[in-house]
DNA sequence: CAGTAATTTCTGTATTTACAGAAATTTTAA
DNA sequence: TTAAAATTTCTGTAAATACAGAAATTACTG
């Protein structure tokens, strides 16, 4: 496959903006070319497209399929595995959250709540303390807050977005 | 300084987190510590207390103030810089937001808007056109939003997490 | 304006991660 | 049930990153 300049600007930009939130270069990349396309593409064709080793390819599928951001598609004819990815934007950054969510947040959730539960936090360290519970409170909400918006349509978080901070204005009508 | 087994336990986990958000492991460990001691600390001592190297501490604290999560504090009588971080886990959380916000969400939009505004971009990319449109139009209700919660009160922007999903029965009685 | 404390920058090494290519395995179709 | 295709796993190398220790610089004190 050829890309053109745009795509091909747009997906190395995207492999790049991956490292920095520590997702690898190539995963990144490989997804981004997929959902770009929209087209299921054989391991084959983005080896020879990206222009790296079929088992990088090979890895990097498997790992967008544990992240649940990519599927498997047979076409007609053809025995290869066809790899495809949502074309909804929304669904993946959802995805995404979901994922992270899961795998780094509430681990350190679990954590904060073994340390203080811990019997070497003694008493002496009432600022370490302190600090860990506020840790904790604070990631607890961003935790449930977060579910509560994952359930939500995309429409509807659409909504809630454009709302904004205008949210204010209906706070003091609400209590609780 | 010698850390209670907490406190280390506490501050290894937030090596390990941040190195899987893209945040160097001593960068990440140092400002744990400082989070959870509380009080401003020399460089020599945050060397011994997490057993680096003075110049990898030197290098990290200078990360940390770029970053506007830590500043200098001077001890009277003490010609060494002393370092601290804000006690305030919400204005930490906010501060993170915002700058990573800055240096890779933000430049990513420009790479989309260029993306769409480039000549190469023909019309025999119907789909790619398209779906770079989404994911623009997506980072830029991400960016909108998350400058007008950035802009509230940190207790405003708990009410308003607290509020979560309950706030799409808001939503039908405003239009707009 | 020495002399020392404090800090930063530089340089090389170690560790980690990413990745290519080979080998092995599995799958598919005749 | 064998040959080819497709895929994965293994192994070693390359690249990137993190880091220690030395050297250089800056800031402070008497």
């Amino acid at each position: 496959m050829k890309l053109n300049p745009v795509a091909q600007q747009f997906i190395l930009h995207w492999g790049e903006m991956g490292s920095k939130w520590g997702v690898n270069r190539t995963v990144s990349q490989i997804h981004a070319l997929l959902y770009l396309t929209g087209d299921p593409i054989p391991a084959d064709e983005i080896t020879e497209t990206l222009g790296v080793a079929r088992s990088n390819v090979s890895n990097s599928l498997k790992e967008l399929q544990n992240w649940n951001l990519i599927h498997v598609v047979h076409i007609m004819g053809d025995r290869r595995d066809h790899f495809a990815t949502s074309g909804d934007v929304w669904e993946l950054f959802r995805t995404v959250v979901r994922e992270r969510k899961e795998r780094e947040f509430d681990p350190t959730i679990g954590v904060l709540q073994d340390c203080l539960t811990s019997k070497d936090l003694k008493k002496e360290d009432a600022v370490v303390q302190q600090r860990i519970k506020d840790t904790l409170a604070l990631m607890v909400s961003l935790s449930t807050w977060g579910d509560q918006m994952l359930k939500l349509e995309p429409a509807t978080l659409m909504k809630v977005m454009k709302l904004g901070a205008k949210i204010q204005s209906l706070l003091s009508s609400n209590k609780g």
